[in-house]
DNA sequence: ATGGTTGGGTTCCAA
């Protein structure tokens, strides 16, 4: 079972490199966030008719998480718990039904810029609503993947230029504590373990030739449950995504699992 | 050196 995360910065936007980048990498399962889109425009027919199930939890302008699935989902749930009036769309569930049923989270995990701010205590907040969220998950002792974009850069050897990142919300030592405690719970950051060499990135912004400079981030992530690392077969980042016509400023990152 | 670019909305915000 192949699953990928990819922040699409609009669906709009990306209705035409999606499709392409889905017909060569096939993934089994495609997490997206940012698709900036309400559920009832979505453009589900295109996945549709390329063999996705497609279950979405948009909002207008902003934000946005969908799932698209070649695999039978069920249970699907929207929304992070713990607090009723947070009305930003940023987390769908399902349980994918492959060879073994796979518990999937795809994730859009608030910027938090500018801190301090209320946005930095949103993102605090939300990572802790999160880790609340993985800890019960994880209670099943089943595979369980979370992914998407984290908005959290681990380490330093995850920046080309860590010194630029000092001071903002995704280097903070309170951002960065915020991801370890929900790491602590027993997840592996499959990058991470796969591919522990200097220079992986997913992300690159659009200014100032972030691209052509390779001045990129690594923020875009899938955690592992022990049990979904126990089936990790592979992993990769599709950097050249970001080379090509009209790209977001994300790439996919995927990891292959024996389920 | 605090630059510049994209997307989605609307005359600006978020990233």
């Amino acid at each position: 079972m192949k699953i990928a995360t990819f922040n699409i910065n609009g669906i709009k936007a990306r209705i035409e490199a999606l499709p392409v980048w889905l017909a060569e990498a096939r993934p089994d399962v495609a997490l997206l966030q940012e698709i900036k889109s309400v559920d009832e425009a979505f453009p589900r027919e295109i996945f549709e008719d390329m063999g996705f199930a497609v279950e979405t939890h948009g909002q207008k302008g902003f934000n946005g998480v969908a799932i698209l699935s070649r695999l039978p989902l069920e249970d699907v749930s929207r929304g992070l718990p713990g607090d009723a009036t947070d009305e930003q769309a940023r987390w769908i569930e399902a349980t994918v039904l492959g060879r073994r049923a796979v518990r999937v989270a795809g994730l859009y995990l608030p910027n938090g810029n500018p801190a301090p701010g209320p946005k930095f205590d949103y993102k605090l907040a939300w990572m802790a609503r999160m880790r609340a969220r993985a800890a019960d998950l994880l209670a099943a002792e089943l595979p369980l993947v979370l992914a998407g974009d984290y908005n959290i850069i681990p380490q330093p050897e995850d920046a080309a230029r860590p010194d630029a990142w000092v001071g903002d919300a995704l280097f903070l030592p309170e951002s960065r504590a915020a991801f370890r405690r929900i790491m602590n719970l027993g997840f592996t950051d499959a990058i991470r373990a796969r591919h522990p060499e200097p220079g992986l990135y997913s992300f690159w912004d659009y200014q100032a030739g972030a691209w052509d400079r390779n001045n990129g981030i690594r923020i875009d992530h899938l955690l592992l449950s022990p049990q979904a690392a126990d089936l990790l077969a592979d992993c990769g980042i599709d950097q050249d995504v970001r080379g090509r016509d009209k790209p977001s400023d994300h790439v996919p990152v995927w990891v292959e699992l024996d389920a």
